[in-house]
DNA sequence: ATTGTTGCAAAGGCTTTGCAACAAG
DNA sequence: CTTGTTGCAAAGCCTTTGCAACAAT
């Protein structure tokens, strides 16, 4: 994934100029390697900007998708980003639903699968969702729910 | 799939009032094999009631996917709503870009995957996206309009 | 006759846009 | 200094809700 430092680094490369809120949206996501909505990122951001505005997050999440250093995902409950994954392999996710830390597969189905029809394949899409080790519900320890025992979400 | 006739029994068994519109909801459905989003339904339906309101088409989306006739699934553009489909067997589909008609894919790669990390594994997605035989971007036959030649991911 | 459905209008979210003040380079 | 960025306010979508009139059963 990359760093906070590798993300300004290619937003000032361009030419975009670095501003504390940029700063501030490089370190979450660099920190958070796992999926935010706007809204949490408008939390996080303003817990440390009184006078943020949400067209800022906005703007600055369509800039950085395009610039190619987040990477934006349409769930179930709407519109995510993370960070790039910023590796070479093709690879697929999983995806914890109590922290969503996203975990890299490196396998991939779409050389097993079939194609019917002669249906010509663009893209595919392979997630798997549950839960990470620190996230697990119940097993063998005595806690009920999943434990939210983590920072941010 | 599910045909006009089904989706209208189940409502209907199910104690819901089968009005016009719902008969135009099932029918559309049934004969489409493929993603609509609202927007689609909307200007279907609209051409044959005059007075259509959205409000309408988003409530028995609503029903419809909550009685299990319809399912509800969220790509990159927005919402959309099929016809259940009616296999009994576990399967995945083949999603074509151009008319989204979806065929289904009998392989499942979940048993292949490993979870790193003692993941704890609760669902799956698996899409292939490309062009079905009929939608095809040129190629040896002569074909009409899909000229998308487009190589995503 | 009952009561679920509809259409209308209005409200709610989320996201985008126009613009003047501000600040990075 | 210059010009990209920000915050504010307002507008735009898409979706939902309240309500009285309507219609399926």
């Amino acid at each position: 994934m990359l760093s906070t430092d590798q993300i300004i680094g290619v937003m000032s490369a361009r030419g975009l100029r670095i501003t504390d809120q940029r700063k501030s949206l490089a370190k979450l996501f660099a920190e958070r390697n796992g999926y935010l909505t706007p809204k949490d990122v408008y939390e996080y951001m303003g817990k440390q900007y009184s006078g943020l505005s949400f067209d800022t997050v906005y703007r600055n999440l369509r800039v950085m998708d395009e610039l190619g250093v987040l990477e934006q995902v349409m769930f179930e409950d709407g519109l995510k980003f993370r960070a790039s994954c910023n590796e070479d392999q093709h690879h697929h996710h999983m995806i914890c639903l109590q922290c969503e830390r996203t975990y890299p597969i490196h396998f991939c189905p779409m050389p097993l699968t079939d194609a019917p029809d002669q249906f010509q394949v663009v893209k595919h899409k392979f997630e798997v969702f549950g839960y990470c080790k620190d996230c697990r519900p119940v097993s063998q320890e005595a806690s009920q729910s999943p434990s939210q025992q983590d920072g941010l979400s």
